[in-house]
Formats: C-alpha cells, structure tokens, sequence
DNA sequence: GACCAGACTTTACCGGGTAAACAAACTATT
DNA sequence: AATAGTTTGTTTACCCGGTAAAGTCTGGTC
C-alpha cells in the first residue's frame, strides 16, 4: 500500500485536471466535434493513449463531472427520513437544487454554464451519453424504491423511478431554454419552483393512492382479453 | 419527373432491401460489434459509401424498421375520436399491440424476435440509438397532445409524453424480460396486460384530474421560497 | 543501491464515416 | 437516334475515435 497522499496519485490526479481542462477550453472555444482528441492529448502534453486512460471516450471528458453525482437520486432517496413519501423527498431535493442555482436543474445562468449546456444539448453524442446516465441512474433509483421501509412492488418502482428521471429532465430543459431566451435565472426561478410543484405533486398524487399500493389502479377501459 | 413506380426505384429499394438484409443476418449469427460495416458491404455486393447512402449509420442498419414507426403514438392521438381521453387512447393502441404480439411491445416470442430483440438491448450503441428514436417520439407526441380538441397547456403536455414514452418501455423490456426468462408469449399475455392496466391507469387517474386541468396540482410541501 | 510496478510513450493498427473525382445508366430534349 | 444532364454508384484516399503491443522512465520499497 502507498501512503494516502502519495507524490505519484498527486501527480496523476494533476494530469487529469489539466486533460479535462485542456478539453473543455478547447470545446468551447470551438464546438465538441471540430476538436480531435489527438489536439487535446497535445494541449495537454500526454499521449492520445494516455487520454484514454483517463477518460474513456471523448464524451466523458465533457460529462465526467455529471457522471459524478451518478446514483444521486438513489442516494438521497435513501437517507430520508423514514415518516416521508420518496416523492416528497426527490421533491424537496429538486428544490433545493433550483435554489441552490445548481447546473442540474438547468436553473444557472453563469455564463459558462449555459455554454456547457448548449453545447451538450447541441451535440447528438453528447445528448447519447446522457442518456445512458439517466439510464443508470433510473435503475438505482427504483432499486432503492423498493428497499424497505415503504417497499413498494417492482412494477410501481420501476415506473416511479423512470417518471421522476423525466421529470428531472423535463425540467430541466424546460428552465435552460427560458435562459437562453433571455431571462435570468433570478427571475424564472419562481415559475421554475412552481412547475417543479406542479410536476412533482402530479407524480405524488398517483403515488399516494391506496389502490395503487395494493396495485389496483383504477382502469377505465373495458377488461382485456385473456387470450390474444 | 419521373414515373410514380420508376423503376430505378424498384431497384433502388432492391439494393436497401439487400444491404439490410446483409446486414440482420450477419449480425444476428455473429452479433453487431463484431460485423464491420465493410463485411455487409461486401455481402451486398455494394461499397462502403453506397451503404452509408442508403443508410446513415452501421446502427441504423438495425433500427431502420422501429425508426419507421417514428411519430407512431403522435398519429394514434391524433386521430383519436373526440370524445376519448388521450391515455385512453394510447392505452387501447398498446393493449391492441400486446394482442397482436407486436414486437415494440416486447411481447413477441418468435426466436428472430427475440434474437434481434437481445441484439439491441445487449448493444450499448443500439440502445443510444433508440434513446433518440424515443426522444423524438416523445417531442411528436407532446406536440399531438397540446393541440385541440382537449389542448393541454405545455408543461402538462410535456410531462404526459415523457411519461407515456417511459411507460412503454418500461413495459416492453418486463415483457420481453420475461420471455427471455422461458416464459412463452402466450403465458406471459394475461399478466402484460394487467401490468399495462396498471400503468396506464395510474397516468389517467393523475391527468383526469380537474386540478391538473386547472394547473393546481395538489403540492403536499410547504411553498417555496420566492427568492433563491 | 537494486528492484518492482505502474504510468507514459511510440508506433502501428482497426473500424466507422466522409470527400472528391469519376464512370455508368436512365431521362428528356433536340 | 444523338446529346446533354441528372441520378446513382464506384474507387480511392483520407480523417477521427479508440486500442494493442512493446519498450522506457520513475516513484516507491526492500
């Protein structure tokens, strides 16, 4: 074993900042696609090899940092307080994200950060790779639904799970592109906490529902066939 | 102009029909990684460009058929009867799929089926590719569900659509879980149609509520704060 | 001081995708 | 029927993202 702060993980983690730096200059400055991953490695005076065992594809050196909070939802959907719906927590959460101006909800108006988020939104690969995020993060997330206490059946977790990962998103599309348009994130941060409301208490009010506990949701269409 | 039924068409779709069937059976006896797009090419007895002319990318050579279904939902809606509501409609067009064991609906148990389902759900590539699909179903079908008759305001319209595209894949991977599982289609029908129920049913109960209509979703959170 | 292991480099390569220049075939006009 | 133009395809060559192999340097350890 080395000691914790070893000379060599120190160095290491100062050639990552400068990759990761070197990268996210260079895009956007000039766009994700026209710059190469070999002018990168260049600017940041490592192999392209190198970069590689860094960041394991081009897309990661832009979205390490979201990658990050990874199973955040999961995380946070666990440490509630026992007596609290999971809706109402995201809920909360949600919203102590928007004041906190937090890049996630989309609710930054800091140069950069719009920058950083057109860009993403404005490339395919980008947006692809996001995808996968969220995808990741919908499965944490209704594992952790389904854990005790307040366990609910898979089906209703899973559908939870994927419907609050929408929300998220929705949202936060929704608040980055009243930015772009031209307003600051002081001024839509209250049509932003209210559409989080509205959003989140949509979701909380199918989810409280006692049939939907005991998975008899009300169905309006006649019964199916049996047999198809 | 030439004729409706030219036959440099008839040809022309000769050769798609040729490169695409190349393609699904080298992939599904060797899997789609380990195909190059050169090896289909030279199976089809084209070159290399003419098959990126035919087809934008090596993962559309796979998902040319669902991509056709594109803006199917948003139709659906569209010609619904007036008096009907949008998730019903949409919940009888994916119970009407399960009885006619449509593929999408992940309910499908033929062995090609199933192969080819396998093929995309194990290819991350694949799967980012359907995440587009999805997300330009999803912005179809807010769209069809905002306009009249029953126009929803936008926020509502947005959510619905994330939510039904969610639904239906969530759905879909249970089911086709379940075959993969052993179980034939045939078993497997009376509960993806309890499971759909379900489903559906939660989203209608939510959004035939006159409070969501009024854009007063109940908020179970003490108001936020104005400033942030 | 000798040694080991991990990190870095160079080189070479593969596969997806595109640009450019060119050949062939069908259409329409003369 | 001959010609011109458009469409469609081919060939060649190239760019870029990503990886494998083989060798070099260096921080850390006995």
């Amino acid at each position: 074993m080395s000691s914790p702060t070893g000379l060599r993980e120190r160095k290491r983690e100062r050639t990552r900042e400068a990759i990761s730096s070197a990268a996210i200059s260079l895009f956007l400055a000039r766009g994700f696609d026209p710059v190469s991953v070999a002018e990168i490695a260049a600017a940041a005076e490592v192999s392209k090899p190198t970069l590689f065992k860094y960041f394991g594809s081009k897309e990661d050196l832009v979205l390490h940092r979201i990658a990050d909070h990874e199973a955040e939802a999961a995380g946070v959907l666990r440490s509630r307080s026992a007596d609290e719906h999971p809706v109402d927590t995201l809920h909360r959460h949600f919203r102590s994200g928007l004041s906190r101006r937090d890049p996630v909800t989309g609710l930054n108006d800091h140069p950069e950060v719009l920058a950083f988020h057109g860009m993403v939104f404005g490339t395919p690969s980008l947006l692809a790779r996001l995808a996968r995020y969220a995808e990741r993060d919908e499965e944490a997330l209704a594992a952790a639904w389904q854990e005790p206490p307040g366990g609910t059946d898979p089906l209703t977790a899973r559908l939870a799970a994927a419907q609050v990962v929408a929300i998220q998103r929705v949202l936060a599309r929704r608040n980055w592109q009243r930015l772009v348009d031209g307003a600051s994130a002081d001024a839509t941060y209250p049509v932003a906490v209210q559409e989080a409301d509205r959003a989140f208490g949509l979701l909380r009010a199918v989810l409280a529902t006692e049939a939907v506990v005991a998975g008899q949701a009300p169905c309006r269409l006649p019964a199916g066939p049996v047999s198809g």
